[in-house]
DNA sequence: GTCTATATCTCGATAGAC
DNA sequence: GTCTATCGAGATATAGAC
């Protein structure tokens, strides 16, 4: 039995679509590109997702997952806020360096009309993590006095750019985590009072 | 003569372009929907363009310089770098919420194929406004201790990510007007000795 | 559940009259 | 330069045998 198992072939779709999608786009990935590739036949495709919109949608949904749970693995209620605001920090620098197709496509997919296809009670299970942390920040007053929501926006555009400029410049391991902390200082003076 | 000149026609053509790609995506316009409402012929579009791709990147490279000249108009160099500074990052934002559709056509473009299909001294064009400024601030020691590039991209990035909640909350124009201020504030902090 | 074969459709691009 | 008409390619999705 060589053969794969339904969650391996809805797996090895999902895969193959991502790297597609990232190098040539929605448009320019035909699904019979992603059948083949991922090793079953165009009408197996359709047998697990009924459209190629149900497909990139579900690809969207299963990245986040697993940053979320990436990010679930590495916070610990008990610590400090600030400790754990470092956590959520430095591991989705770290989530996105290591899955740079994965952190390509989230990018990709929030621009583009797919997004609207996403069920609103979606976004608030991906979100509960920094909710969690941004209430308790509040609650123990140690945030500027500005909007949480700008606050929240303003410290994942700092993981968005740091990410983008890490990519771009070529820097050793050691090189990089250095920028990595300093950026983080940097995020962590501007919000906290 | 009601009938347009070939400048006008281009720019109907794109503007018709701009709106279809922001609502539909690239793949979810075709190139006769936006002939019809250019108001031209599927004929006429394709004489002013070759293919559909070349008129994105033509329209990218439109909404780029009009930017750019807006950010030209309010930036004068015998001003205190500070002050410089201040102006583009202030006036990025004026123009990101009066022209939405342009703004947001720039991040969909960014995260797609089509930014492979730029000609590489086309971006050294657009960036010439900031470089100055960086140079000029490299050259006053007044920055942090970081690489430009980073300084550069953390940046942007607080723009991209202050637009997003500017546009997501709906607030009076003078709440936007503090929250911009604020943000600006917490940016020269960030990269400012 | 998986495959092959194919229906159906739409799109980008061209040809050629005016 | 602009239009109408249309070609040919390639896309999504389905039908039906196994």
């Amino acid at each position: 039995m060589i053969s794969q198992s339904n969650i391996e072939k809805t797996d090895s779709i999902l895969s193959a679509a991502l790297r597609l999608f990232v190098k040539y786009g929605f448009h320019g990935t035909p699904t019979s590109r992603i059948a083949t590739e991922a090793g079953v036949s165009n009408g197996t495709l359709f047998h697990y997702f009924k459209t190629k919109d149900e497909l990139i949608v579900a690809l969207y949904i299963r990245v986040k997952e697993q940053l979320n749970a990436y990010l679930a693995e590495h916070q610990d209620e008990k610590d400090d806020v600030r400790v754990r605001f470092r956590n959520i920090f430095v591991h989705s620098i770290n989530w996105s360096l290591k899955n740079r197709e994965e952190f390509y496509f989230i990018q990709q997919f929030h621009f583009s009309p797919m997004l609207a296809l996403v069920p609103a009670d979606e976004f608030e299970r991906q979100s509960k993590i920094h909710v969690g942390l941004m209430q308790e920040a509040v609650k123990q007053k140690i945030l500027k006095p500005l909007p949480i929501e700008l606050i929240a926006t303003l410290v994942s555009s700092q993981i968005y750019g740091l990410h983008q400029y890490l990519v771009g410049s070529d820097l050793s391991v050691g090189k990089q985590q250095k920028m990595i902390e300093a950026a983080l200082e940097l995020t962590l003076e501007m919000i906290l009072k």
